[in-house]
DNA sequence: ATCGATGGTTAAATCGATTCACCGCACTCG
DNA sequence: CGAGTGCGGTGAATCGATTTAACCATCGAT
């Protein structure tokens, strides 16, 4: 039981396999009644190209692999939405491999796509890659940084800029009137954790706001943010923060639980800013200020540098893309 | 620049391509002293394997297709890492993609999958696919449907008893004393949510709990929750439910956003459960209720189905798991 | 009438890994 | 002593689509 093939079609249509080949691909006209009857042969038999077979002669695949940290963040979510949909429009389909933050899973999903010759590659590295993406793209399949800067400015990449991002959470916390600030956020190795907190400084040095309390916490996740809203309540009253930065907004959510459970109210006693703009933060039950990365953009954008990479192959300049962070007002800040 | 082959690395270890593919896939057995120097040769030359080449003469591929309706949702985020993982300790990567609820997508990436000659196929269809289903398998993809009835018996299943789910939710509210309840979900043409409702009548009757009243949203998102939030505020003080039961987590997440700020006190005034049990339930301001489906162990499953199925072809013979949902108390629901 | 050009089609070579029939060779068993 | 049997290893055939050189009419221009 075996499927049929471009010979079978060519028989049944009375043509050659070059010609079933050209009616496949456009490559050569053909003249309208031999198509035809090429595509009548396809349809009774069923005939569906073997894509293994067309990369082996072509060298290459037509997919684009992609490598997040973590799908369930809604955040990553939505880059690989955007990535999708603009590669989508080429016909270029997208494998997605998440490393869930793990070196050994990244590499394994590196020998995949190596494996597989993919045209291209899409990625939020975990590990010290470098050397593996410099192989990868010597190969053939040029690759995009998503959400890392490169220092070594060897890849394209695409990044938004959390300095301004944290500066704007900080600088519309301080516009409220609000003068005692807590930053909470996830490890400070994390670059664009420590970018926002820096950007929160400067913009307290600007405005003259005095020096924020930071609380760093070892995850990023709600439970974290839940367990520093506790720390924080701990606090003698003339301590206790006005206003309060999380660094993402699943920190925030779970800061707001631990807030408003304690009867703290937000945000008349204390002003609550997240960082993502994830659905759930317009969805919480005090509707969560935030700011907002475009992650969509960023998906179609990180997508259309890297087919302008494998369609123009040999190039060695390397664009980057920053997005400009946006400042969301929800009722979690609303003034008093 | 074209990159090291089978023979290149035979002719440097002085091995016949033979013996290189024996080595790389364990198929004979080859003496200790000959494999090194394969080996050696393929880490000289740093041969990496072309899997399209492979898949040609193999006539299957070792990845696994995988459609999901939605991957920011974080349910099927979840079923997706539960198969990976499991699928991952067999070494076959997954290939993931999204519907998006869009039956034009889903025969896109159904196309492909056929392309690529997938050696099974993990999926929560969207459209009437039967067909297309039932012609993969023909030709050789077992296919495993994932929290989706499969009524013909045609396909092995997993799925969770929303009958019983749904039972769950509202007898849960009736056993608070609450008498007045409703009931807030998505299009009733979702199996799923129609089973829900049924289950939540069927509580009702058993417990002489009175009529349930309906309302039917056209999406399972937020928003939607939200609006018919506003609705039953409208409703005069008599009317008005004293417990609601929503059809998912995101309905419930929008109903309570609505209720707190219009000042109803949740559970006091009205008690609220939600269904699914995603993280963002436990971290809402009020944590919420919810019954949860064990969305990874559904993945692994599914995948352990699906690797049966792969392993002995020829089989006629389907397995369907059911997986019993569990009633999670919060703070939505605590008693008066 | 001859030469090019053009549009349409063909046949054979090609991509790279796997497989299978076969080959030595050493060793054992009847 | 001859047949049988493992073990290591070989190399040609194979999977199916694409591509390229070549070919053949037909037509227009010179």
């Amino acid at each position: 039981m075996t499927t049929a093939n471009v010979r079978d079609v060519a028989a049944l249509a009375g043509v050659s396999v070059g010609t079933v080949s050209n009616v496949l691909n456009q490559s050569k006209p053909v003249s309208a009644e031999t198509a035809k009857r090429v595509l009548d042969a396809i349809d009774k038999l069923g005939f569906v190209r073997n894509d293994a077979a067309r990369q082996l002669r072509v060298g290459q695949s037509r997919t684009v692999g992609m490598m997040v940290l973590d799908v369930s963040n809604p955040f990553f979510a939505d880059v690989e939405r955007g990535a999708e949909d603009l590669l989508g429009e080429h016909g270029r389909p997208l494998i997605l491999g998440n490393s869930g933050e793990s070196t050994a899973r990244e590499l394994a999903y590196l020998d995949l796509f190596e494996e597989q010759r993919v045209s291209g590659l899409l990625i939020t590295p975990v590990g010290s890659v470098q050397r593996r993406l410099e192989r990868l793209r010597e190969r053939g399949s040029p690759v995009v940084l998503v959400d890392r800067h490169d220092n070594a400015q060897t890849f394209s990449s695409v990044s938004v800029d959390d300095l301004r991002g944290g500066e704007l959470a900080a600088g519309h916390l301080l516009d409220l009137g609000r003068r005692n600030l807590a930053f909470v956020g996830g490890p400070t190795e994390i670059l664009q954790v420590s970018q926002r907190a820096r950007g929160a400084q400067q913009a307290a040095l600007e405005r003259d706001g005095g020096r924020i309390r930071m609380l760093e916490l070892d995850t990023m996740r709600a439970e974290a943010g839940r367990a520093a809203g506790e720390q924080l309540l701990a606090l003698p009253a003339v301590d206790r923060p006005d206003a309060v930065f999380a660094a993402n907004d699943l920190i925030a959510l779970g800061l707001l639980q631990a807030l408003t459970r304690a009867g703290v109210r937000v945000p008349d006693d204390i002003a609550l800013i997240g960082y993502d703009d994830i659905s759930f933060a317009a969805n919480a039950a005090i509707p969560l200020s935030s700011i907002r990365q475009p992650a969509r953009e960023m998906g179609r954008a990180a997508a259309e540098l890297l087919l302008a990479e494998i369609e123009s192959p040999g190039r060695t300049e390397y664009r980057h893309i920053a997005f400009q962070p946006e400042l969301v007002v929800r009722e979690s800040t609303a003034g008093r």
